[in-house]
RNA sequence: GGUGAUGUAGCCAAGUGGCCAGGCAGCGGUCUGCAAAACCGUCUACGGUGGUUCGAAUCCACUCAUCACCUCCA
């Protein structure tokens, strides 16, 4: 099936249609790791992970997904400075080596963020690659210099920049974000680095050498500048590396337009020769109750807070697929709660349908239906109308009473979704193992008697007792169940 | 100052001119001694004002409110 994406750099809805047929090259801005990912983070990488399913799955294509990780920046080399106060244990001991220091801090990151996404269902399998920025620096640093002897770039006290004015005089900047010059918030923010740029709207490539930093060895034109590369000439490198150009889809949350992307798509052009990507596709944010999530705020969360106050994280992953990437998406602990019954209905759906032996029931028209979320999915992604149809077949059929070609049909057609939603089960209905205390064994056990008796007031009054204690009995004709609340 | 958004029922969230979004909660019912679970049914909203139109959540104007981004934050 054909696929639209939104492309920000036409900002409109475009059929795919990939460079090598068949085939899509897709890379994500990935995480920078200097800390454990939190939910808005998660949300770009489940956008990302969602993208990559449906064209998989939908598109029928042979995916090859780029995730970088950052593992050089002012973040890493700030958190992994000697005596830095958010060194953990964990992380080893500190050495007087500001790379190997660096190096314990990220992959222990790199470790948590890889965990991370596992536990919400982004699988590990997909990744055609997950390539460390420190992995590509001889890339970085050929792409510099083919920057810099095309012109476009300046050396200036150890570092290189992009000369942007420089630049525009042969294309444009601004082909995702329209920039107004003339308006620009000049040196609004001052860099503390006090590298000396020649224009504010000029960026870094390569940041010179500072002390206890570390830091490669780059001659450049003659000139030796010891330093680290700047933060957006990994992706353009790993691209070209990676993929060749140009390559069919990028991916990234909004806030990287700009200068992230914009800068990307400068340094590419400058470098290479090359504009690297077709399809620009943008998730938008994530607010917590309303609100912009912040540390200030209180209401920053990682998925280790949220799995600490006993939220699944496939949960997590399924309210956010019920909100379209292009919206800003409201968390909130309600609509968490909202979606894991609504996942478990479906749950539900497939463990009846799995056990559902009924040999001549009704026929389903299941076919119709996958033709209606495939083309929801196909059009921009648009996950909250197919799941609208999955919960449109759900309510109007029963799955104890469908014949068993439609039973079939709709275990295939679950199994279909699932790979694109991952948030499923299809083995057996799992049979709850708690501990139930003593105490409450005990109550129930009463109960049990005193029902047996017609002892309606005494059994409800145990009933109450159990349930205070934060456990609920369910009856049925001949037992009972104990579940907690 | 510039740029881009958003405002839909108790909550979340689709919808861009006429036809049903969907989920959760609530309510009613079936079942049950009572419950729980499950199932069935139900709830009819579009920030405000004016306009265009046979007809507007949807188009236009004005207005109110909220938010994000503008050099390293997904």
């Amino acid at each position: 099936m054909k696929i639209s994406v939104y492309n920000s750099l036409n900002k409109q809805l475009e059929e795919l249609s990939p460079v090598r047929e068949n085939e899509v090259k897709m890379y994500s801005c990935g995480p920078t790791v200097y800390n454990y990912a939190h939910i808005g983070n998660m949300r770009s990488f489940l956008f990302a992970d969602l993208v990559q399913r449906v064209l998989r799955v939908v598109g029928k294509y042979d995916v090859s997904w780029v995730m970088n990780i950052t593992d050089i920046d002012d973040k890493t080399i700030r958190d992994s400075a000697k005596n830095s106060p958010a060194w953990l244990n964990d992380m080893g001991e500190q050495t007087d080596e500001p790379k190997d220091n660096l190096k314990k801090l990220t992959e222990f990151y790199q470790d948590s963020f890889l965990d991370d996404i596992g536990k919400l269902g982004i699988d590990v399998e997909h990744f055609f690659a997950l390539p460390c920025a420190t992995d590509f620096i001889d890339e970085m640093q050929e792409l510099i210099r083919k920057i810099h002897k095309n012109g476009y770039a300046y050396i200036s006290e150890g570092s290189v920049y992009f000369d942007v004015n420089k630049w525009r005089k042969d294309d444009v900047y601004g082909k995702l974000f329209k920039i107004d010059f003339d308006n620009f918030r000049a040196g609004s923010r001052v860099d503390s680095d006090e590298y000396e740029k020649e224009n504010a709207s000029d960026f870094v490539l390569w940041k010179a050498l500072k002390e206890n930093e570390p830091f490669w060895e780059f001659e450049i034109d003659g000139v030796s500048c010891p330093g680290r590369p700047g933060w957006h000439i990994e992706c353009s490198a790993m691209e070209y590396e990676l993929f060749g150009l140009p390559f069919d889809i990028h991916t990234g949350g909004i806030d990287l337009k700009f200068p992230h992307h914009e800068d990307e798509i400068a340094q590419s052009k400058a470098g290479y020769g090359i504009e690297p990507t077709k399809y620009w596709l943008h998730n938008e944010f994530l607010e917590v109750e309303g609100e912009k999530m912040s540390k200030s705020a209180g209401n920053f969360f990682t998925l280790r807070d949220l799995e600490s106050k006993g939220i699944d994280p496939l949960d997590i992953r399924f309210s956010m697929l019920s909100a379209h990437y292009s919206t800003k998406f409201n968390f909130t602990f309600q609509g968490i709660e909202s979606a894991k019954k609504a996942r478990k209905r479906v749950q539900d759906f497939i463990y009846d349908l799995l056990e559902s032996d009924n040999k001549d029931g009704d026929n389903v028209d299941v076919e119709k239906v996958k033709l209606n979320i495939f083309e929801e999915l196909a059009n921009d992604f648009h996950t909250p109308k197919a799941l609208a149809g999955l919960f449109g077949l759900i309510n109007s059929t029963n799955p104890k009473s469908v014949s068993e070609s439609s039973r079939i049909e709709l275990l295939a057609l679950m199994n279909d979704i699932n790979h694109i939603f991952g948030i499923w089960d299809f083995g057996e209905r799992p049979i709850e193992i708690i501990d139930i205390p003593a105490e409450i064994t005990e109550l129930a056990a009463q109960r049990w008697n005193a029902k047996a008796e017609r002892n309606f007031q005494l059994a409800d009054e145990l009933r109450k007792a159990i349930d205070e204690k934060g456990y609920i009995i369910k009856d049925t004709k001949t037992e009972y169940e104990i579940i907690k609340k």
